[in-house]
DNA sequence: TGGTACATGTACCACTTGGTACACGGAGGG
DNA sequence: CCCTCCGTGTACCAAGTGGTACATGTACCA
């Protein structure tokens, strides 16, 4: 176990640390020594900071798609729907949440570093969830349409639940979205 | 014209700024700079970085206000999401809102001044909108959901549009999902 | 006219920042 | 046994930071 590249384990350690502290004021000595290492080692492994923040930035798209991979196919978009919700509104996950519409505000400032987050950051979940919607009988057209709602629908009601910490009434607003949808297919 | 403090036309210059830079690497130099004034003059009038920021959410939060002050409960919640939907798609307001997402993210990470955007984020939109939900006939608790739905589709696919781009992309979802709300009401 | 309050600028402070120079140590190969 | 390479630490640097001290200008009121 732990047979990672140092430089390996610094990243996930750094992930990891971000999303408890946010990445805004942070300084490279201060994450350091969040680490227990010394700015020095940051700058050797990442040649500087904007080359840590990008890959940070690259870490937390991967985990992404992760969670991602984890959607198969079986079960109906209804069942998908419902299972992923549930996964993404445990608490457990909230910070490395906060991190992901953190770095999402900033790439939509353009701050050097996160731009690679913009490209993917929905198209990448609309391929698979096409797929999902196309194999229960909805045209490519309407399955896009409805793949990009429902990222939309998530994200949104995840920057509530984050923000109001009201998990009830963002589940009640996802049922609501899931009673929809399935009422529209019938 | 112009009549007004020197105080308050430094802050809206600075809001304004902001958007276009964006808020996370700026220091007060820099910002007193692009203004064309000296950064003492910014802590003179707001006290500090800190006194600065809290007033800049502070009016960031007020413009949401008067945006949400022009809904009128004339029309169908049809129309009226429509017709708010073709408003925040103006390209004009990018920067205003890439500035609300960018400081969302910082808020959700606690920095320091920001806070005061959290509890208000989601609930002041919450009021207007049930009004209108219960005005053509939905129950409190109806209304209340849908109110929150909408508000979540909104913020989500104003995050997919300023990624993006694509506006005809996100004006498809929100078709969809303005036409899936409209059948369930028959 | 004199004075008082607000607005602004200049110069400075101690501190932190990202980044660099350099030294050290240990592991592996010749 | 030495040499080279990787990882790490210490010490340092110039630049920029938020914040302060103090002087100055300008308007208005007595």
């Amino acid at each position: 176990m732990e047979g990672k590249d140092p430089k390996r384990r610094l990243l996930e350690a750094a992930v990891d640390q971000l999303a408890r502290t946010g990445v805004a004021g942070r300084s490279l000595r201060q994450l350091a020594a969040d680490l227990g290492t010394s700015h020095r080692m940051l700058i050797y492994h990442f040649g500087s900071m904007e080359g840590l923040l990008v890959e940070i930035v690259r870490e937390v798209e991967a985990r992404q798609r992760a969670a991602l991979a984890d959607l198969d196919g079986s079960g109906t978009p209804e069942e998908v729907a419902r299972a992923f919700w549930r996964r993404f509104t445990d608490p457990a996950l909230y910070p490395n949440e906060r991190l992901f519409f953190e770095l999402y505000g900033q790439a939509l400032q353009g701050r050097p570093g996160t731009e690679a987050l913009l490209p993917e950051v929905v198209t990448a979940w609309l391929g698979p969830l096409t797929e999902l919607g196309k194999s229960h009988g909805l045209s490519e057209r309407d399955a896009r349409i409805s793949a990009r709602l429902g990222v939309a629908v998530t994200r949104g009601l995840l920057l509530d639940l984050l923000a109001t910490g009201d998990l009830g009434a963002v589940n009640a607003a996802m049922d609501r979205f899931v009673d929809l949808y399935v009422a529209s297919l019938q």
